[in-house]
Parts: C-alpha cells; sequence; structure tokens
DNA sequence: GGGTCGATTTATAACGTTATAAATTTGGGT
DNA sequence: ACCCAAATTTATAACGTTATAAATCGACCC
C-alpha cells in the first residue's frame, strides 16, 4: 500500500500517476487516461470504479506531460504594462480574469512590460516559446502592432481597448466616446462655460474615443474648449499640475475639465484648490473612477464609474471561448459608462 | 531547409527541437543537449558551434518537455489575496517580482485566492499540482497555517510578513513597530494631547508589530489613547468613517491618529473635515504611503513611506535564491520605513 | 460452429528533454 | 605498432500523458 493520501513531501511518498492508477484498478493505462477524460468509448462502470480509484489515490494529472503530449499550455497570460496611471488597475483586472478562470483548469501567468522596452516583446516571446494558449493585454494603439502579429500567427487573443484594424478581432473596451460625452454634459449642466480634457497619448485608440465624445458635446454647446498639449494622462502628476498652474488663470469661470483618470482629477482639483480656486465656484472636474478611492475624497467629485473587474472578467470568459474555436466577432464587447450613485452624495 | 527563422504559424513551419539542431549539426541530440547546457564535457569548439546553429534554427528549449524530464517549473507562484485595502498592493509586488524574476527564465504565475474560501486551498492546491518551485504570499497570520504546511513539505516560499513560528522561514517584511512608534512620535512632536491608531485584524502578524510600536511611544509620552474595537483596516471605509463620526466628539484636542493604510487615512481625514473639524488644528494624521497617490491630496497627509515594489523585489530575489538551496535564515529581511519626502511640501 | 459486428480494452509510439551508462576518438608513452 | 587513459560523443531509457491502431470479448446471426 503506498503512503497516505493526501501526504506531501514525506520521504517515501511518491506521487500517483496513471500507471498507479492502472495498477490499483487493474486496467491498462491507456485505459484509465481515457476514462479519466470521461470518454464513451470507455464502459459507464469502468469510468465510474477509475474515477474512484483515483480519487482515493489522489491521483491529479501531470500538467507538464499533459503539456508535452497535447501542444496545450492550459495556460493564459496577462502582460502587465508598466504604466500605472490608474490606481489598481492591474490587481482588479488580474482580480476579474482569476473569477473567470476559476474551475475551468486554466491557469493565469503574468507576463510583464518593462519600462523602455518594445511592448511587443512580451506577445514575441509568448508566440516563440509557446507559452500560453491565449493572451490578454490593454492600451491598444490605432494600429496595434500586437494585434498584428497575434492575427498573422493565429494565436487567440482579447485586448481591452479597439484598434483600426479592418480585420476584426476580440476585444472589450469601455465606451470612452460616451464616457467622455456624458462627463462633458454634466460640466455643461453645472454650469461651465469653457470645457477642459486631459487626454491620454494620442497613439492609443481610447484617446481618439475620448475626443470624439468630448468634441462632440462641446460642438453642441457651442462653448469654448481647452486641451492641453504639454501633458498627457501618462504625465507625472506634477507635470499636470504644472500645466494647469500656468493655465488656468486665463480660464473663464466656472470652467470644467474631464478627466479619464483618477491620478490626473486628484491632481488637477488639489492645485487648482491650493490656487485659491474654489470647486463648485469657479470649476467643476468629472472624473473617470476605476477604484473607490475617489469616493474618499473631499469636496466630492463628479465621476462616471468604469468596471475593471468586470473588463477582466469579460475577457477572462472570452479568451476561453476562443481558444476552443469560437468566432472573434462574437467576443466584441463595449461596456457602457454606468452613472454613479456614490458621487452626489456628502 | 526549414523554414525561415521567426516565422509563427505559417502553416509550413514546424518547431525547431534538439533533433533539428542534432541534424543541422551533424551530432547526436544528448551531444546538442548538453552542449547547450554549457556542461564542460562538450569540447569548448563543439559548444559554439551548437550555440550558432541552435540561434540560427531559433530553437528554443521546450518548457514542458524540461519540466516533464527534470521535475523543475521554473515558476514561482504569488497568491494573490482578495483584499485591497491597500492601492495597487498587488500590482507594486508583481512588478518587482516581475524586475527580480527578469532574465532568469523562471516565470510568475498567480494564484488567486478567493473570498469566502480558507487561504490554505490555493497552497494546498500548488503543493498537490506541484505547479511552482517556489511561492510568495502576504498577510501572514501569528501561527500562519500556509506557513506550517510548506515548511512540513519542504517547499521554498517568502512571505511578505513574519510569524511566531520558532522555526525560521524567509520573509521579507516592513518593520511595523518602527512605523508606528515613529508615526506616534510625529503625532507628538505636532503637538497632539490623544494618540490613536487604526489596527488591521489581530489575527495578523503587522497587526501586533504596529500596536507594540503605538503602545510603546504611547506609555513614553504618558498621553491617553483611543484604539477603536469597532473597525479594523479591513472594514469598508464607511465602517470606519462612521466609527470616528460617533466618537471624534469627545476626543480632547489636537488629537492625532495614526493610519496604516491609505484608504482609512483618507476615509478618517475626510469625515473629520465634514464633521467640522481643522486639520492642523484640530487633529493630525500621519499614514502609510505605498502609493503615490496620498501625495495629491490636500491638506497635505503626513506620511512614512513604505515600498511595495522594493518587497517584491527583494521577495523574487530571494525565493530565486532559496528554490536552489539556499538556507532560510540567510533571507529574513526587515525594512525599515522611510521618512517621506513628499509630505512636508506644501 | 463459424463468421461478423459492436463494444470495450490494450499495445505501441510519440511529444522534447535530460540522466545514466556505454562507446568512440584522441593523444601520449613505450 | 600497441596500449591506456582522458576527452569527447553517443545510445538508451525515462519523465507522464494521449493518439493511433490493433486486439479481445461477447453476442448475435445464419
Amino acid at each position: 500500500m503506498v503512503a497516505k493520501e493526501g501526504e506531501f513531501g514525506s520521504v517515501a511518498y511518491k506521487k500517483p500517476t496513471l500507471k498507479t492508477v492502472a495498477e490499483k484498478t487493474g486496467l491498462a493505462v491507456t485505459t484509465v487516461s481515457r476514462a479519466l477524460l470521461d470518454s464513451p468509448q470507455i464502459a459507464l462502470e469502468t469510468r465510474k470504479r477509475v474515477a474512484a480509484a483515483a480519487k482515493e489515490l489522489g491521483y491529479v494529472p501531470d500538467r507538464a506531460a499533459q503539456r508535452l503530449r497535447t501542444g496545450k499550455t492550459r495556460v493564459i497570460s496577462l502582460i502587465l504594462e508598466p504604466h500605472n496611471e490608474i490606481p489598481d488597475f492591474g490587481r482588479s483586472m488580474i482580480a476579474g480574469l482569476s473569477y473567470a478562470l476559476k474551475g475551468t483548469g486554466f491557469h493565469l501567468t503574468i507576463t510583464p512590460e518593462f519600462q523602455g522596452e518594445p511592448p511587443i516583446d512580451p506577445v514575441r516571446y509568448i508566440l516563440k516559446n509557446h507559452l500560453a494558449d491565449g493572451l490578454i493585454f490593454s492600451r491598444t494603439e490605432l494600429f496595434d502592432e500586437r494585434v498584428k502579429i497575434l492575427q498573422e500567427a493565429g494565436f487567440p487573443f482579447v485586448t481591452h481597448g479597439r484598434t483600426e484594424f479592418t480585420s476584426p478581432h476580440a476585444f472589450v473596451d469601455y465606451d470612452n466616446d460616451a464616457f467622455a460625452y456624458q462627463a462633458a454634459r454634466q460640466l455643461i449642466e453645472l454650469g461651465c462655460v469653457q470645457l477642459g480634457i486631459v487626454l491620454p497619448p494620442g497613439k492609443f485608440t481610447f484617446c481618439q474615443y475620448l475626443k470624439y465624445g468630448f468634441m462632440r458635446a462641446v460642438r453642441e454647446s457651442g462653448l469654448p474648449f481647452d486641451i492641453p498639449d504639454d501633458v498627457s494622462l501618462d504625465s507625472p502628476a506634477e507635470a499636470i499640475q504644472a500645466s494647469y498652474r500656468a493655465r488656468f488663470a486665463g480660464f473663464p469661470r466656472p470652467f470644467g475639465v474631464v478627466c479619464a483618470g483618477e491620478t490626473s482629477a486628484l491632481a488637477i482639483s488639489s492645485t487648482l484648490i491650493e490656487e485659491g480656486l474654489e470647486p463648485g465656484r469657479d470649476f467643476h472636474l468629472v472624473a473617470k473612477r476605476t477604484s473607490n478611492l475617489l469616493n474618499l475624497y473631499r469636496p466630492a467629485f463628479n465621476s462616471i464609474y468604469e468596471d475593471i473587474f468586470e473588463a477582466g472578467e469579460l475577457m477572462g470568459q472570452s479568451i476561453l471561448k476562443l481558444v476552443n474555436g469560437a468566432p472573434v466577432t462574437d467576443h466584441q464587447i463595449l461596456m457602457q459608462p454606468t452613472a454613479d450613485k456614490a458621487n452626489r452624495a456628502a
């Protein structure tokens, strides 16, 4: 009799394999393998008997062997970008992904993208070494090289963000056009006589959508607008603060600013207050909220929520279907901004 | 001649293996394997020749095959806890770990711990399925079951946080005793006549250290103190706010509160201000700062910095040495609080 | 009783790598 | 020319799994 089940690391313990189960049941290894895969070729009675024996022995399949034999890694990899403009973005996305992958046998690996190195490197690395069955990444550019390479390779992937390529790919995106439009509308309703927005770098697709939505509201209102050209959402908070400190004096009041990130919202708000402006009288902000931190800030922000956890969960669900051969056109999800209950209180 | 090197996903392309390299060089597979491992048994000239051929063919070793044959996964797994009291904790730790693992051939996987499920589950899962060579996790308890099981199994791991077990294990911890003491001293110097602190749940080791450090300063000063017993650092921000709203009226002024997390600091600060207290006159806060967000908050916080990225990097460096057999006693690191330059400005 | 069919089980080989042990080559020394 | 040891290379097997093809077993039919 082998060691007690569930015993790890003890000296005499040998990990049970298909062979162990085969010996215990008196069947061939092949039969056991197929029985555990629940193949209809194996008699139902046998399948049950094998399952029981495997459970009793504490058998678990060896992932390395399965991977070698089948060529399937049963791994989804998330490329983690080095930016951290959005607090907890990575954390929430990972949590959402994990939740979607839970119980599927798929594992999540992190492939880091390092500051100053080409974003294409992690993708190439995964492809070349076949380290995953599917890939997830964010912050797509209009003609994102990662998308191009993966499409050429026929490798399953889901992006957080759209691209401008004609051939479709799976994505989960936030409707930043709708966000910027709604945010600008809120500012207008609050009485702002000038509209502003801090945009991400222009190479990112979501920059374009933010601009479209913002400008639509601007044109409808006929109000003047301000878009800083010296800083972006990715600029250090200090740079954003400096930009506004240098320019706010010339703004008609009250003016409004759409902030597509919490860091920039905090930065601008604190600076303007320090310069003696009064929020609600001299200016208004509407921020995109992705964490709970902004809720705690006083004076309270106007905000619109983007659910990163849910985005991660949706991306996880999609990539699982894609690796099973589902068509990409069934997995193009545009998440709508949700009115933020927390913002008006207090 | 095989397909061009670096070509992925093309129909005729067959991934180069040791066999491919062997054929190209006219050597045996075994020789090629050893040559690429840079074994001194193989003539230097041959090693060079093989390396060149491998590079030209674009050969990369198959991790699944290596893992199956050697039993080494070359994977480090991080257990990601579901709490999110500290903004960007996971993100920074992952970034630090990735940085330490960069170029080592070790990959990082995420093993999630789900809300409402035992913290021991992910550890058992990894052990049973042999999914990693080393493990990283946070928020240790005084007698942490995960530590116990891993020690019994002889499995390499590094914790973020200490335990009370007599048998030593590797850890990277922040000196929360020193933090709480220094924070309380700051409050005293600012003229506070009552000291307070919001502690994490008592089962966590770092709760004890925070309490020790805090109480040492309290006793030295002879001041009265206040520790809420209805909420902890893990309580929802609203609960912390409610607790202070219900009690602040009875506090002598100015009173001080040590906040071991940014969320609680924001929560308490905003609530007290809303209740009409003036920061700097009626109360002072000293917060542990782990992100850059607090820097943007006005009125400025007094804060002491904890570098989570560095903690992750140190843990990564340690776990790499541990899987190579280094003794755990060489990897017990206590990080000291660093004076926060950002706090006094503005 | 022999043949056939379907259901079920089995033997063999292969995925790509490395550990073990054996084989071959090389260079001296005599 | 021969032998021995060191240097270098090679054959074989194994890690644990699954795909392919072949084998066994009843049961049924004529």
